[in-house]
DNA sequence: GAATAACCTACTGGAAAGGTAAGATACGAT
DNA sequence: ATCGTATCTTACCTTTCCAGTAGGTTATTC
């Protein structure tokens, strides 16, 4: 089954929802996160890494510190998350074979994502 | 760079409009298919078997043998394609995991595939 | 300065993608 | 009939990516 989202995508999402439950109430620790989601504190401890340099959570460290979403909830698209996660989204790759798309008139053309809510 | 057609898919697009040109001619070589799109002919033969598989080609065995559109270009979608060569298509595996889906209120929806025009 | 918790850097096992190659099989033609 | 042609089958190899584990380091608070 090709073109599922991987577990890093899904568990970071997730988290995302996770944290999007808790916005407001200060940070929320990842050993916390961990639990609640029933994933490794380790594993989930690097999925967290590119949503922090994308922005989309913010980190306190030392004791006190944990992890709280950089942004309103509403603000935040599914894919956003996943572009964060997995790279940027480009089903078809007209860029580096430009012969077979000035054969192929039809692309595919969208791609619909939708907005995750609270 | 996820969510990207795998370059069997790719070849295997290729090589149904390269086939849909050649629509109502009479049988291709899959040498001359090879040579026209730059792809191992050893490689194209094991790509062309799920395509023959789905009832998208034809095959003539032996001398004067080679592959044929099993059906008008019109009538064949991108999907049908992608499908044959990389199996069902479902972004989202709402399936194996009930308890993050009832939560994410907003699913990924559809997706438009695009005909493929002769 | 000790506890705490985020952070960085590897490493490993397994699966899938991408590709090569040798031989078997079927069909037309001489 | 048998020879050439071209599809078909099977096996193998290499590389890359996914999933997960683990050890150690740095920063912050009390």
């Amino acid at each position: 089954m090709p073109f599922q989202l991987s577990t890093r995508g899904r568990y970071g999402l997730r988290l995302m929802v996770a944290l999007a439950l808790d916005y407001g109430g200060g940070v929320t620790l990842l050993k916390e996160l961990s639990r609640r989601e029933g994933i490794s504190e380790k594993y989930l401890g690097q999925i967290v890494i590119p949503l922090k340099n994308a922005g989309l959570i913010s980190s306190q460290r030392g004791s006190r510190g944990g992890y709280a979403l950089a942004r309103p909830p509403e603000t935040v698209t599914v894919k956003d998350v996943v572009e964060a996660i997995e790279g940027k989204i480009s089903p078809v790759p007209c860029v580096d074979d430009p012969e077979s798309c000035s054969r192929v008139s039809s692309c595919v053309a969208g791609r619909v994502w939708k907005r995750l809510g609270e």
